[in-house]
DNA sequence: CTGTTAGCGCCTTCAC
DNA sequence: GTGAAGGCGCTAACAG
């Protein structure tokens, strides 16, 4: 196989822990043989072995990160901000997709936990309190994104959806509109509701009757189906304006109402949620809620390794900001 | 800690070995005791070091996967497809952003190296023959997607470029257009280079001169800003249809079109590289060659599957597809 | 300053 | 069928 310390320290005629020491810069040792000794191991290829050490130091320097899909732009992100903050610190990620299923994702979790990685991430769960059990007796610092479950469990990061979507609504009041309706996500509870209350909120302030037809949550597990299929109910229920759980549901129903020679704006208002990077550069540019995703990958991230160096961690909420664009107008 | 063979052994009052041979369905066990232990080692919550078992066995069921960013939807789906593979094969999955930095590849690398992946898969490499004496001495098997140094380093999955690009002008040589731009992609010289090629032999079929200044390589790391760059000279060129590295690159030059009045199709048509999913969703519909993105994905861990079998693994190539939708007219 | 010893958690011959 | 012993590659006390 590849060289181990023992290789190296016949070849330097030492013991092995001499080398060992040398190349860890250790402080008793003699600056000509660590010299020698590092020049030697350059030499001869000689590359640590992570899992030696790990077994050894209990410590693997690894971060396992659960996923619904990469695909996601939302998800990626995350990845994205949890990777640079990571590969900074000097820990490797391990990513998995559970593709929104609790049972792999459980599934997931115990194979982070066979690898014994220092912490764990996981996006937008949906398991909720079977952590408790689950992972209450692991040592593993385990901090949630977009958590799907009610209650707070563990360490998490939350964007201000409520205030978000209320935001959303209130822009779409102000520029008169009266039926508004709501195309939701049915496979993440949690955020849905948070919105949809966001929604709910805003018309009662402005006296609106909040009416069951105007709200949508579609049977369906992609974002752009759901926006499609949402459009009939809001046409049914002569809606004018729509706010959407999020920009990829909002894109799916902009398609739809190109198919059915509906206009945006004029015909119907539209406000996504996210701000996904496509949504500047769609015609016309998709009025939105943005949230700062890098940045809650960021921090979460940073809240691990605040977790991993004993520090009292508090949970995250993080404020999101409309976008006005072009797919909003006055009534 | 967390507990291991010897607490099981202990509280089962057996020796270690009975209980690592009960846990691995050894054949020469008892089945009652085998049962006992079972059930005490799951009521004890014991899950196996992967680390320890690593370091025995000298396999680790990891890959070392280095993309550029993951927020590249493209590269999005390979990771997908490789995930998708490698968790059913029972591996897992290190990612790691190398942000197109050569140096951070090789650091990424050697990262892996040291953590004994058992494989690794480079997506859009620039490193080149760098590997060959960094990694020959390696026993790992590593598989590039998309690589963009010429010269056909180990096992490697590419696309037809050329012949996608080539269809893509054919396509708008065919309605009609005689003064066709092209807009790249410096950073991805290989890549970029075989749709280049692609776009000139298409016109030389057609007996259309190439033209230097309808050939715009904006100097910027930004899919977007490069469309949007790019969109000057193809104006100045007077084309009336431009075929660009990639869908993210056309969208970028469309938005610039928006804003300087210019109609697409009516005014100018464009083709686009990839169909990300968006592209489909976009008014007007994007028309570019898809490219099988996950299929790729599953095809490199497949690789890597093959070549840790010991198998003989042949380097891929894989067709492309026209999709024409909306944004190419007639002249 | 350097060598020796022990052991991280597990598997795998060997004995019994 | 089960136990004892050795070792994977490395670090961390101990000695010297």
């Amino acid at each position: 196989m590849s060289v181990s310390l023992h290789d190296i320290a016949k070849a330097a005629n030492v013991s092995p822990s001499t080398v060992s020491r040398a190349l860890n810069d250790h402080p008793r040792i003699g600056t000509q043989t660590k010299a020698h000794i590092k020049s030697l191991a350059k030499e001869m290829g000689y590359i640590p072995s992570a899992v030696a050490q790990s077994l050894i130091t209990n410590k693997t320097w690894t971060i396992g990160m659960v996923i619904t899909t990469v695909a996601d732009p939302v998800v990626a992100d995350f990845v994205d901000g949890v990777d640079e903050v990571a590969q900074t610190a000097g820990y490797s990620l391990f990513l998995s997709n559970s593709r929104n299923d609790p049972q792999r994702e459980v599934a997931v979790v115990e194979t982070f936990q066979s690898r014994r990685v220092d912490a764990i991430i996981v996006v937008a769960s949906r398991i909720g309190s079977t952590y408790s059990s689950k992972l209450d007796q692991l040592k593993v610092p385990i901090v949630l994104i977009e958590n799907q479950k009610h209650g707070d469990f563990y360490h998490s990061i939350f964007i201000e959806n409520t205030i978000g979507a209320k935001a959303a609504v209130d822009h779409l009041i102000e520029l008169g509109h009266r039926r508004i309706g709501f195309i939701g996500a049915v496979d993440r509870p949690k955020s849905n509701d948070e919105r949809l209350l966001g929604y709910k909120m805003a018309l009662q302030q402005a006296n609106i009757p909040v009416e069951p037809e105007l709200i949508s949550l579609p049977d369906s597990n992609d974002d752009f189906e759901r926006g499609q299929r949402g459009l009939a109910e809001m046409v049914a229920a002569q809606a004018t304006a729509v706010f959407c759980y999020n920009d990829r549901t909002a894109i799916g129903l902009i398609k739809g109402c190109e198919q059915q020679g509906i206009l945006i704006p004029q015909h119907l208002s539209v406000v996504g949620f996210d701000d996904i990077q496509i949504a500047s550069y769609l015609r016309p540019a998709l009025t939105t809620v943005r949230q700062p995703r890098v940045q809650m990958g960021r921090l979460a991230m940073q809240m691990i390794l605040g977790l991993l160096d004993g520090q009292a961690v508090q949970n995250q909420t993080l404020s999101c900001e409309l976008v006005v664009r072009q797919t909003t107008a006055r009534k």
